[in-house]
DNA sequence: GTTGGGAGAATTTTT
DNA sequence: TTCTCCCAAC
């Protein structure tokens, strides 16, 4: 039996040991708020919960894996039963399970971005609506978002935008509503569609919720003030039995409202929960007591629901440095500079992470940094599972596994050349819908219809396909992708792509993450759309164990620490971004991501001003320092100008 | 129907 | 400068 109170201070303890109710558990940044979880999860197993009656949702999937790995060392291998995960991730548990109760097949396929994207361009000019002027497809994907994760109709979106809507609402609601009828025809879900579904499945079958609502005895939920209101109805009715609720946030840290996040959620949790206990935990172990003192500095004035004390325990140490750079190729040089001392020093690299409002403000750093030789990773926009060439090998799979999916069969299909859009579609209409892939009959029938030329190039994969179901390569998916990389993919590959050689890397990478999964390629395909590249990095980190420099968009950066913690581009329209000036909002929004982005440092905190900006054409654009550095008072920081 | 070239637009944050 | 889309030539 752990003591408890031994390892965690008094309001930890009383938060992890709480017994049953609902309990809102305040925790600042910094004060051991996953700590706090990974015990509350260890003392209920240890006082004799079933592990599997324990739901804990977290933000990524990233945060539940290290929160359970670290639960398990408390309390034993046991805990590992939990069921853990994102929203999206626990909401595709249940429908794999229920789906068919809603009218889909418990295989069917998750759009990931890309995939959604392409879908609605595809709708757009089915309906001959993409003259100029029409919104585009990320545009209307935003449509879309919103009012999913604020349970609203199209319609009451772009009501709200109608000022600015250059084309009629009608238009748009065309191209909407196909989407959603391609989709439901498909048998595919985007992401909100696993929220909005998962949703649905409590609400509208009673003995699924039933089911689910006696099985959970507690629910945890990390990060509730970036919950939308899906979610936030989705924890009041899973706990709506048992009535053990703890949820884990702080209102100042709420950085997702722009996707549906509504920290009402975390603020009326205690009038929706009546007896709910509050917690507080405002002891901060990560940070010097001068990086505290920019942190409150910068939200001051930000209205806070629950007023909150961050108390520093550390000694206190250096105040943070303020550069005033000229452009961004001194900025990256600065930094540059600053890490060689800083290793100097004694740290190491993976000691030290670059922040920044926007992916595009890293390329200068990027550039510099590959030219010094300085190893780094960069949490970069698009995932390595969302990449071109890593889902063209995916598509294999999946025609593999499920013989009605349409949008892996064009994908494969159009790899062959001489074979586009419309030959895909001719040659699925004369499969019937469907390729049975470990039918002779049906690869014969399908060889048949291809020009000649194709056929050549498609008798390997004709092949793999007899041999995926003949040896189960379904259980070693590895195996499968390195075939199908051999016998057609890597000629395809260089044909096709620039750089092939790190594409090829990431094949390979694959194979060996699909390796790893239990379940084997279906559990894998049924997954992958909701592995992010943050779950992929820290696996990859975590093999090579080679210290490297860490640079990432501070949303990315939630949840982490560094020893050494670089913010650049602190100009006005970088950060705070230009495209959120204007709403009074959104500079609150702005202002609580600086302080997300403050607080992750733990001994040296570097914030940089470059003041020109050169743009890709070649032009300059001159920039006023951030407003959240100018209004630092100036005795709180180390300021200084240019190289030096 | 497919493919590649050339013109044109333009830079948030993510499950 | 880089990506995306449109159009004209196979």
């Amino acid at each position: 039996m752990t003591d408890f109170s031994a390892v965690l201070n008094a309001e930890q303890c009383a938060a992890a040991t709480a017994g049953g109710g609902p309990l809102l558990v305040l925790a600042a940044a910094g004060t051991g708020k996953t700590r706090t979880l990974v015990y509350r999860v260890a003392y209920l197993v240890e006082q004799g919960v079933p592990p599997n009656e324990i739901l804990l949702l977290t933000f990524t999937n990233r945060a539940a894996r290290e929160m359970m790995e670290r639960a398990k060392e408390v309390a034993g291998p046991e805990v590992g039963y939990t069921l853990s995960g994102t929203f999206h991730h626990v909401c595709n548990r249940f429908l794999r399970r229920f789906a068919e109760r809603l009218g889909y097949r418990h295989d069917f396929t998750i759009l990931d971005r890309d995939d959604s994207l392409s879908l609605i361009n595809t709708c757009a000019g089915e309906l001959g609506l993409k003259y100029k002027g029409f919104p585009k497809k990320e545009v209307i994907a935003s449509f879309i978002g919103k009012a999913a994760n604020r349970a609203a109709t199209v319609e009451d979106i772009l009501k709200e935008y109608e000022s600015e809507l250059l084309v009629e609402a009608k238009d748009i609601l065309r191209v909407t509503d196909l989407y959603v009828e391609r989709k439901k025809a498909e048998g595919m879900m985007d992401f909100d569609d696993l929220l909005v579904n998962g949703l649905r499945l409590l609400c509208e079958h009673e003995d699924v919720r039933t089911l689910y609502q006696r099985r959970f005895r507690h629910v945890l939920v990390d990060e509730y003030q970036d919950t939308n209101l899906l979610q936030a109805k989705m924890v009041d009715i899973l706990a709506g039995h048992h009535h053990n609720v703890m949820v884990v946030g702080d209102d100042m840290q709420c950085i997702y409202t722009w996707r549906g996040a509504d920290f009402r959620n975390i603020r009326e949790f205690p009038a929706r929960w009546s007896g709910c206990r509050i917690i507080k935990l405002e002891q901060n172990y990560r940070s010097v007591p001068e990086v505290l003192a920019v942190a409150n500095a910068c939200v001051r004035g930000v209205p806070e629901a629950f007023k909150k004390q961050l108390r520093a325990t550390r000694q206190p140490r250096n105040q943070p440095r303020v550069l005033m750079l000229r452009d961004g190729n001194d900025q990256a040089q600065a930094i540059i500079r600053l890490v060689r001392r800083y290793l100097e020093d004694g740290y190491s690299l993976s000691d030290m992470a670059v922040l920044y409002r926007a992916h595009f403000h890293s390329i200068e750093l990027q550039m510099d940094l590959a030219r010094t030789r300085l190893p780094y990773v960069i949490t970069s926009g698009t995932g390595v599972f969302e990449q071109a060439h890593v889902k063209d090998v995916l598509a294999f799979l999946r025609l593999c596994e499920g013989p009605r999916d349409y949008t892996a069969f064009k994908r494969l299909m159009g790899m062959l050349s001489g074979v586009g859009e419309k030959t895909a579609e001719s040659l699925w209409v004369k499969l019937n819908g469907s390729f049975e892939s470990r039918n002779p009959q049906v690869r014969q029938a399908l060889s048949a219809a291809l020009r000649p030329a194709a056929r050549g190039q498609w008798q390997g994969v004709d092949r793999l396909f007899a041999e995926y179901h003949a040896e189960g390569l379904g259980t070693k998916g590895a195996e499968a992708i390195e075939r199908f990389y051999e016998a057609f993919y890597r000629s395809y590959l260089y044909r096709a792509y620039e750089n092939p050689e790190k594409r090829e890397e990431d094949i390979h990478e694959v194979a060996v993450q699909i390796g790893t999964v239990k379940g084997g390629v279906p559990a894998f395909l049924q997954e992958v759309a909701l592995l992010t590249n943050i779950d992929h990095e820290y696996e990859q980190m975590e093999k090579n164990n080679e210290p490297t420099l860490h640079l990432s968009t501070v949303h990315q950066a939630k949840g982490l620490e560094w020893k050494i913690v670089f913010v650049i581009w602190l100009a006005e329209g970088m950060f705070p971004s230009s495209r959120s000036l204007g709403e009074a909002e959104s500079d609150e929004e702005e202002r609580r991501l600086f302080y997300v982005a403050v607080t992750r440092a733990k001994d040296e905190l570097v914030l940089c001003a470059p003041e020109i900006r050169r743009m890709r054409d070649g032009g300059v654009f001159f920039c006023k320092p951030s407003r959240f550095i100018k209004e630092i008072p100036r005795e709180l920081v180390r300021e200084s100008y240019g190289l030096r």
